[in-house]
RNA sequence: UGGGGAUUCGCCAAGUGGUAAGGCCCUGGCUUUUGGUGCCAGUAUUCAUAGGUUCGAAUCCUAUAUCCCCAUCCA
């Protein structure tokens, strides 16, 4: 494993690095209110994946706090999940629900502490008293209860002695917090209803963000991995564990994005709509991105895991090109999977001169595939091939049956057309052929080539089968409801033709229908005496491809232009400074510009200017160096001050070191506050300009890399970078970089 | 609009100051009794845009643009 980590392993590490945990555990934590579906399979794969690679825990958590939406029959959906790809819940399920005592201890304990308040606002009220994005919001009068009032109605609403509605509790923290998630959230709901776990027992159920973190503590997590859209509500997740002293080895939060896919729905509310619309047949449509959905079409799965390893785990949102799961479902069965034959729309062959009956010994797999195995297949006069194999007036490049040109019954003869028969409306409904004798599969001796084979069926041996032709549900890539199903989802093809080896040997229950793809025996409807097979996905089809009307010419990409921004306007101390800056110091407008326009790094940098007269020098530091530091902290917490950063200029300017040092030592400072001068006598930093002493690196850099020296001399000045890269590092950073590019630029001319 | 995230090829995605990984899709070629598979090759002078710092910037700084999330007693 070679390859780079995600951001989240890559944190788990560090982590563990720090001893910040012993152990890794996280947790696996839906709501049992719906189906899984292949987003909740990404979502198992991080989380039991990253146990499993650390060796950690990974627990299956129901987050079942809101008792009107819940059931039993998810839990089971989401037990089979986790199972079915593959993963270990030591057949132990976690409930939020079993924590309800436990949360109810920490809520009295939050109230005690006066961070807690019984509000009783209504529902529209307490909205209205949110606030919105731009507007703080207020509290209302209740929120000055005394502890022991609060007490008091909160051991009261538990006991059920008010309505639904009557009363909230919520936590006490900032009606006025930017983060809307923060103005004093609900902790309980007055419920009266039956939970599928818990029964009657509870009148009061809590919410979401004070169970959720309470749970993971609870539990011994130590990362909590959920998705983008919590994002907002880590503030909770701090503020309750902070606030109640939650210390030792307490979880963090931490989010990614969730996967999307085209020509499909994700949301639990859409798909709900989808089952409850009769759109599809059920949870388990394989047209449905559920979990129950590609299990029941025929995916494995290995192939779900390995599609959710190719696609990574980031931040940004995005949207997956199905045919990335299409490609993964291929190439797991691609090397798994017997070869049959099937005939989807029959066209009736009868060849002339063939009489009798044989049986031709055919492998099952092709021979890049490493596998055993083999069937008996009839051969006789009576056949049938695919009506797209043969085609009277072929275009360019049609490779099959024609009536000029001959073509291989796959594992069996070649044959050739004698005759096209037609009804009264011009169909074709039958073709004459002549076999050759001396061509059979294996012992071909005819000497005749052909372009390709096709799959067929003995007339007389095939057996009937229904296939279910899926295709992708919605014909958008970014579906919005119902107007976007494709109506061509789900073909039923009653009467099939199919091998009789497939019925009666049974050697799979997924095969590969040559040159179509890879069909299920559907595990429901499937009889001895119906058959039935599911589509899983189609071969790549570059034939198909091609004589498809080229439907998408490209696209003009025209460069879109940016229109950007005014720029705010400069207040007219900013305007003094900037003219002055600009004119008297002869610093450039964007540092001018960014300096003018921030009162810490004008008084940073006037304050260095006092000490040293180098106001370029100082004024680059401080715009670059100086004002990150002070984007992550207040000008008070910086560990060195506008006096050491005059002496670092000053090193700059004498050339004791070089402007790359600089930034080392400059790290340095930050980091421990030392004096620079300090920094670089400690650590040798004083840089080497002396071409005597460069010389030699550069020659061995240039005897090590012959292919680099070639591909520069070639013309790829690019490389430039990569041979002052290597003299640095190989001097520790302290050649002088400007001797050392002029250097090699001479040397390599 | 206040706050929080994000932006690297058609789609995902590495890369965190020194030669723009990889996969999918696509395009050629070879192999092939599947127009499949496999193999080989091609596909970003450029990282949302514009500036700045640097010998050197996708990476650091500044500004701007665009998209997503937050005003459920859902999770």
């Amino acid at each position: 494993m070679s390859e780079s980590k995600d951001f989240l392993r890559k944190i788990v590490e560090e982590d563990l690095k720090s001893g910040k945990y012993k152990e890794i555990t996280t947790r696996f934590p839906p709501e049992p209110n719906g189906f899984p579906h292949i987003g909740h399979a990404k979502s198992i794969v991080i989380n039991f994946g990253i146990a499993r690679d650390y060796h950690g825990h990974c627990n299956l958590r129901m987050d079942d706090t809101n008792p009107t939406k819940e059931d039993t029959k998810y839990v089971e959906a989401l037990k089979d999940a986790v199972e079915w790809l593959g993963f270990d819940f030591d057949n132990n399920v976690y409930f939020t629900s079993d924590y309800f005592p436990k949360l109810y201890d920490y809520a009295i304990e939050l109230i005690k502490m006066g961070k807690a308040y019984v509000d009783s606002l209504t529902e529209e009220e307490i909205r209205e008293y949110r606030g919105t994005v731009t507007q703080a919001g207020k509290r209302g009068k209740y929120a000055e209860r005394s502890v022991e009032e609060n007490l008091d109605l909160f051991q009261r609403m538990k006991k059920g002695e008010f309505k639904d509605g009557e009363h909230v509790l919520r936590a006490k923290i900032d009606m006025s917090a930017a983060n809307m998630k923060m103005r004093d959230p609900l902790l309980y709901r007055i419920r009266h209803a039956h939970h599928f776990r818990a029964g009657d027992e509870w009148s009061i159920y809590p919410m979401y963000d004070f169970a959720h973190c309470l749970s993971d503590y609870i539990e011994g997590v130590s990362h909590s991995i959920c998705t983008l859209e919590f994002e907002n509500n880590r503030d909770i997740y701090d503020w309750v564990l902070d606030t109640l002293g939650l210390k030792t080895a307490r979880p963090y939060q931490h989010e990614f994005a969730r996967l999307g896919i085209n020509h499909t729905v994700m949301s639990k509310r859409k798909l709900l709509e989808l089952v409850q619309g009769g759109q599809v047949s059920g949870w388990d449509d394989p047209r449905l991105p559920t979990i129950a959905g590609y299990k029941r079409k025929g995916y494995t799965a290995e192939s779900i895991l390995n599609f959710c390893d190719q696609i990574g785990i980031a931040k940004a949102n995005s949207m997956v090109d199905v045919a990335q799961l299409e490609f993964s479902i291929r190439d797991d069965l691609n090397t798994k999977v017997p070869r049959v034959m099937c005939v989807l729309d029959p066209l009736k062959v009868t060849i002339e001169n063939y009489e009798g009956h044989e049986e031709i010994d055919a492998s099952y797999y092709p021979d890049d595939v490493p596998k055993e195995g083999s069937r008996k297949l009839p051969f006789s006069r009576e056949i049938y091939i695919e009506r797209d194999d043969f085609m009277e007036n072929p275009p360019k490049g049609y490779f099959r049956l024609t009536p000029e040109q001959p073509v291989r019954l796959k594992h069996a003869y070649i044959i050739s057309c004698k005759e096209i028969i037609k009804d009264a409306s011009g169909n074709i409904t039958e073709i004459k052929a002549k076999y050759h004798p001396d061509s059979k599969s294996g012992s071909d001796t005819s000497g005749i080539k052909v372009k390709s084979a096709i799959h067929w069926v003995s007339a007389n041996e095939a057996k009937t089968v229904e296939v279910r032709l899926y295709d992708r549900l919605f014909s958008t890539e970014a579906p919005e409801g119902v107007e976007d199903i494709n109506p061509d989802s789900l073909r039923i093809i009653k009467n099939a033709l199919v091998e009789p080896a497939v019925i009666t040997e049974r050697p799979d229950v997924r095969f590969q229908f040559e040159r179509q793809g890879y069909f299920y025996a559907d595990p429901i409807d499937y009889t001895d005496e119906k058959p039935v097979f599911n589509k899983i996905v189609g071969l790549k089809d570059s034939w198909g491809k091609k004589t498809k009307t080229t439907k998408s010419a490209p696209r003009a990409q025209a460069k879109k232009v940016q229109i950007d921004g005014e720029v705010a306007a400069m207040s007219d101390h900013e305007q003094t400074l900037f003219d002055k800056y600009t004119g008297e110091f002869g610093l450039n407008s964007e540092v001018a510009d960014t300096l003018a326009r921030d009162e810490h790094l004008s008084k940073f940098y006037e304050e260095s200017l006092s000490v040293l007269n180098s106001p370029v020098g100082l004024a680059n530091i401080v715009t670059n160096e100086v004002a990150r530091e002070l984007k992550q902290m207040q000008a008070s917490e910086l560990k060195f001050d506008a006096k050491q950063i005059a002496g670092l200029v000053k090193m700059i300017d004498d050339t004791t070191i070089s402007s790359k040092i600089a930034k080392q030592v400059f790290e340095e400072m930050a980091k421990t506050g030392e004096d620079p001068s300090q920094i670089v006598e400690a650590k040798g930093l004083v840089q080497i300009s002396d071409p005597a002493k460069i010389l030699p690196i550069i020659d061995e850099i240039i005897a090590k890399n012959p292919d680099n020296v070639a591909k520069f001399k070639a013309g790829n000045t690019k490389l430039l970078g990569f041979f002052v890269g290597q003299v640095l590092k190989s001097t520790g950073g302290k050649a002088n970089p400007k001797v050392v590019n002029g250097l090699v630029h001479e040397k390599l001319k």
